[in-house]
DNA sequence: TGCGTTCTTTGCGGCAGCGCAAAGTTTGCT
DNA sequence: AGCAAACTTTGCGCTGCCGCAAAGAACGCA
């Protein structure tokens, strides 16, 4: 879990990053600019951990570009990813939930790009910023429905539906349109994707090998693209 | 899913039971006052709902008796439970997150009985009230925690683990010492135990089974007692 | 007290998916 | 180009757990 190297406060970052996203998306210029100054942004590497579970909760993120998994380790080593989170979206809100540590690790799933504020200023932004409180809450409240889901297709679910449905919430959130389907435009394991529907790579391996025998899925090394997205509805739903 | 019959406001609640109560415990007896009497009293025989999943939500509850399971229906009707919510904790606040509609069904374990206001009350609550708002996030924050807990527990474990854990959680929560042992204190089945561990009736019924033969609990219809907590710690561990 | 309902126990067969193993493929590094 | 590391595929045997079934035990009600 290597730390990222550089921090940098760029010269001056641009308003546009911030004023059409949710949290911030009913502010002036004006108070974007000081909350831009406020910022520490920073790039990250693929794979390295933004935060660290059981850390104090320092800093809040707002993640501008890439892909973060929410990861947690279990006593025996193991990885169980918890969410994934598109740019654009907060993160490390601990804030938000009444934590003064971080419940969980934030893994950067591709080279990711975010801007971040001491703990210290949460307070400020709800207090000053219309619209900042809430829909800080907002985001908790669908990482809990995210939650909720998974806990009852893990409880009710097989296998192969589970990873289904991983894959078409993945390309809900995340997929990207190409020639003959929709593709995951992040690099995607098969380790990663069994770490997401809480089963093995090998088991994982062989459902891809057969989605992609009936024309439903083309996979190659940590790319997965969608051919017949109606065909996986079809099938997460037995 | 038959609704409770009667509404009704007592004569007049005693202040005592809210001023200990963490979302409250910050506040002079006027301000107790005042809430209480924009409160409805009610009480719930055992096995409705207090609110239904995918309802507006129009009202907030705080559970002053009894037990109640946050429980989801899948497609095919089969029940999980996501969690068990033990007296002088909130209830359907899901204004916190930024819901319109509960996004889930609460179901008493027990008889019970709570207090409810309505939901355009929240907002006041939060303004006005020194603690109330961040209790509040406390809670949720809480059951994120537990959420995330269970999503890794299913991922990571088997399911003579996760009855295990179900059993070491309840007798923490809504334990009651006896005799030789700790009991859960409302009546459990071994189908509601299932369903908290996403197995069969028929699983938990061998565990049990088996336990008790190597002393570890002792259970009758709807009860059970854990005898050596530390030799289920220790199962759950493996 | 007797009867229906609800809850529990136990046996048995089957199979989904895991664990292990080994070989094949792609990528990055020097 | 050549090698190591990372990722993927596939086969095979095993087993934990479910599904079905049926009987037994406890409770609630008339």
């Amino acid at each position: 879990m290597n730390k990222p190297v550089a921090t940098s406060t760029l010269p001056r970052l641009d308003e546009s990053l911030l004023s059409h996203l949710p949290p911030f998306s009913k502010l002036d210029k004006r108070q974007i600019r000081t909350i831009l100054d406020q910022a520490t942004s920073r790039r990250y590497d693929k794979g390295v951990a933004i935060f660290d579970e059981g850390a104090p909760a320092e800093r809040f993120y707002m993640l501008l570009d890439g892909y973060v998994r929410v990861v947690r380790v279990t006593a025996t080593g193991e990885q169980v990813t918890a969410l994934h989170i598109p740019a654009g979206q907060l993160l490390g809100i601990a804030r938000a939930i009444g934590k003064e540590f971080y419940p969980a690790t934030a893994m950067t799933a591709t080279e990711s790009l975010a801007l971040s504020w001491p703990m210290t200023l949460w307070d400020s932004f709800a207090a000053d910023y219309d619209g900042f409180a809430t829909e800080s809450y907002k985001t908790v409240g669908n990482r809990v429905s995210e939650m909720n889901n998974r806990i009852v297709e893990m409880a009710t679910q097989q296998v192969e539906q589970r990873v289904a449905n991983a894959l078409l919430r993945l390309i809900n959130q995340t997929g990207r349109k190409v020639a003959d389907g929709i593709e995951i435009d992040f690099p995607i394991t098969r380790q990663d994707l069994s770490e997401l529907t809480a089963t093995t790579l090998h088991t994982v391996s062989r459902l891809l090998s057969a989605w992609e025998k009936q024309g439903m899925v083309q996979s190659k090394r940590k790319r997965i693209k969608v051919c017949d997205p109606h065909a996986l509805v079809v099938l997460s739903q037995i």
